[in-house]
DNA sequence: GTTGCCATGTAAATGGTTACATGATTGG
DNA sequence: CCAATCATGTAACCATTTACATGGCAAC
């Protein structure tokens, strides 16, 4: 037989979902939205061809089951969808590992900056922490994590914020400390025409 | 005047590391892939173009400036460049901040493995911390960052894979208290046909 | 009866990556 | 002379996002 095709992104998240018991297109989309999009993103637009294209590869299986007259596909995985899920868990030897961190790339560039400037680029990505972990917060205590290891990795992305939250906390002292004992040069910024 | 266009991921970092004095698109894309791809990529394929967008938009100059035979193009900001960069510095409110980790969604989905096979996917993503971790090392060890901000995003990321490492570590012994103190049931998986 | 949610799907546009194609310079 | 690095650029492909289009069902 021939190499079966490396799931795509898409593909990961959706026949692991699958596998979770979120068996329609929407539940998926819902699912990425509230907890898997911390670390992994799928777009609507992006599910149902998949859903189209795994079911064609023999990886899922459709059941109809309408709602009176409007139509609804409930997703199941077939034994070679469960054998390609087990086979991505369990060979997957460099495993993705992206960041797209504005707030970093910003702080980066500082240098063109003025103090104050600096302080507010740093103030922005603690808040921007901050209000992430309070979503994380907020549904862990309302007990959203049923299975050990979705609650897991919630409380890694839950750490990670707060370990990010007092990183800016300690840097915020540094740039301040700048100002009080060695006062740093203006950039050109500083002063505008 | 019309409202400028929000520079586009590729233009946030093209303008920045000119800036920086990285004067040729090869030279950007070399900085690229030695420290920034760890919280903002960018690609070869991307840079050339976005350097031709960024000089018929008045943000960027060339200067020629062949060796030899071989063309070789040095770019600068203009004024209006170096507005378009400190406007994005100050005035983004809402940075991106997204992240692709496989290693964490494979984590997710591990109700669907052994013991063994669980302990090796966490084992799979502190492995790959520790080389993130041990490349930045290698590079600070080397003093090979100049600017403050850029040594201090770098030790950032550096810190960052250190605490995921730990983090790792304590959930490995978790992984193995279940085994010695709880047996969970295995599932479908582990007794394959 | 109307608002909001459940549900499906397509089409166009965007943006980015990879591969290809080329060639000069530098140092051993 | 050969390899590595510097340097530029294009084209095809791919994947994802956004917007559009539709309509039933449930609750107020």
């Amino acid at each position: 037989m021939p190499a079966p095709a490396p799931l795509t992104q898409t593909a990961r998240i959706v026949l692991g979902l699958i596998a979770e018991g979120h068996a329609t297109g929407y539940a998926i989309k819902a699912e990425v939205e509230r907890s898997t999009k911390r670390y992994w993103g799928a777009s609507i637009g992006g599910i149902y061809p998949e859903l189209r294209r795994l079911t064609d590869a023999g990886l899922i299986t459709v059941r109809d089951d309408p709602r009176g007259d409007s139509p609804r596909h409930n997703y199941e995985l077939t034994e070679a969808g469960a054998a390609a899920l087990r086979r991505w868990l369990t060979d997957c030897e460099n495993p993705t590992l992206e960041m797209r961190d504005e707030s970093l790339l910003r702080l980066r560039f500082a240098n063109v900056l003025t103090r104050a400037e600096r302080s507010e680029v740093l103030a922005t990505k603690r808040r921007l922490h901050q209000e992430r972990a309070a979503e994380i917060e907020a549904q862990l205590s309302r007990d959203e994590f049923d299975d050990r290891f979705h609650r897991l990795t919630a409380e890694y992305a839950h750490e990670l914020h707060r370990w990010a939250i007092s990183w800016c906390e300690r840097q915020a002292v540094e740039l301040t400390a700048d100002g009080a004992l060695a006062p740093v040069s203006e950039p050109d910024a500083a002063t505008p025409g």
